[in-house]
DNA sequence: CCCGGGTAAATAGTATGCAACTTTAGATTT
DNA sequence: AAATCTAAAGTTGCATACTATTTACCCGGG
């Protein structure tokens, strides 16, 4: 693994914990002091950074970390409505006994924590989550698909989800994990699909719901183009 | 614009021409050399083409030109055939009159040319139908849903496309795309989607005639990963 | 006090040189 | 003769140095 490698992962999560805040800029020589490296492989990270979507490229003047809008993430979850449904269609046909036993693990072990009324509990659920959906990914064999995916969903959405679920809202989630298991265990690909497309369609609502109450409601910000 | 930009496009044309044939390695210092460049923006225009999809990067060996398999293609076409639906879908609640204009004109433009017989004019219809769809895309009016296609079309697929048709298949494009715009001026969006789906997956037949027939019935090559 | 121009500082874009790695060809050993 | 080790050539990975562009600040004029 090179250096650029190491650089791009680094970037990459302080983009995502927010230690370099949305709007601002990744100076080069500044990442290149603090690891002991030239500029030549932050550089590279960068560009690789700025071609997958998480910052803009600005000619001479640098990688701005992309803001995200409430636009934005109802685009994200209009796409992952649309394709998430298509990845458990595929897998239906696709997917070993391995891989079914894998999904049950991960989901008997999400339901497990999920009540745990701690932030660590939930973080965990969340990285569970990732892992059911990309074991999915997995089943339905792609590459492509698993490219277009992983270009959309960029985490900082999923991650945050699980913190504004309700009780409720968490246990259906959780009801969702196991029957599309179910319905992939059936191979029937239509059941898969629409409980996957819910799955999403629910997402969407607990996170919109986040958003207008929780952070612009009294900022008199315009939510249309509040950053997230 | 930049020198990396420029040997950007270069290079990426000459992947599309076949001037740098698949599984061969595109070298840095050959390109520098060639446009009295350092190997530094060419680097850079290489790292790009490989996060989109055209090259692999190979750590300490170099960019390799990515081979197109049947398998690949498949999964060109599945994916249009779910996402491009979805871009009328949109697009039929957002398309300016203006917008419909510019369809009109094009569709009517492709219909002009599209019987004569000699390959240059099928060149044109393959140009005005890429026209065609961008201006579909820009009328959804969703930067990701744009980025995704543009991630998963990469053309060589689609210039071929009309060469392969039958005069029927010819037609019954021609048709589909003044039917796309019928849909979208009555606003129905599942009008328009189900006749988007359509269009792509008569392209995929004709495509997969094309590969099966043509080009590997004789060479007892593997027709599955089968480079095309 | 505000506005425009010019200069300096900061930053990205590119060139060059060296180091590390991979591959290949040849020599050596079994 | 086959396999393995070795060395050399070629290529990428990274560091350093230079250039070009942008930005910010200061200064003078309105």
């Amino acid at each position: 693994m090179t250096a650029a490698d190491r650089v791009y992962e680094i970037i990459k999560q302080r983009i995502l914990v927010g230690h370099f805040p949305p709007d601002s800029y990744v100076r080069e020589a500044a990442i290149g002091r603090e690891f002991g490296l030239s500029r030549t492989p932050i550089r590279e990270a960068l560009r690789r950074l700025v071609s997958e979507g998480w910052a803009d490229a600005i000619p001479h003047q640098g990688a701005r970390v992309v803001s995200w809008t409430q636009r934005d993430i109802q685009e994200v979850f209009e796409l992952r409505a649309l394709l998430e449904p298509h990845v458990v269609a595929r897998a239906s046909g696709r997917i070993t006994g391995e891989q079914l036993a894998d999904l049950m693990t991960l989901a008997e072990r999400m339901e497990e924590v999920v009540y745990e009324p701690d932030e660590a509990a939930l973080d965990e659920v969340a990285t569970l989550n990732t892992r059911y959906h990309r074991c999915l990914m997995a089943a339905a064999d792609s590459p492509r698909l698993q490219r277009l995916l992983d270009a959309v969903v960029q985490v900082p959405v999923t991650r945050r989800s699980f913190h504004q679920y309700t009780p409720e809202e968490l246990q259906r989630s959780m009801q969702h994990h196991r029957e599309i298991i179910r319905a992939l265990t059936a191979r029937d690909s239509d059941w898969a699909a629409s409980v996957m497309r819910a799955h999403i369609l629910a997402a969407r609502t607990a996170h919109m719901r986040w958003i207008s109450a929780d952070r612009f409601g009294a900022q008199g910000k315009s939510s249309a183009d509040a950053t997230v």
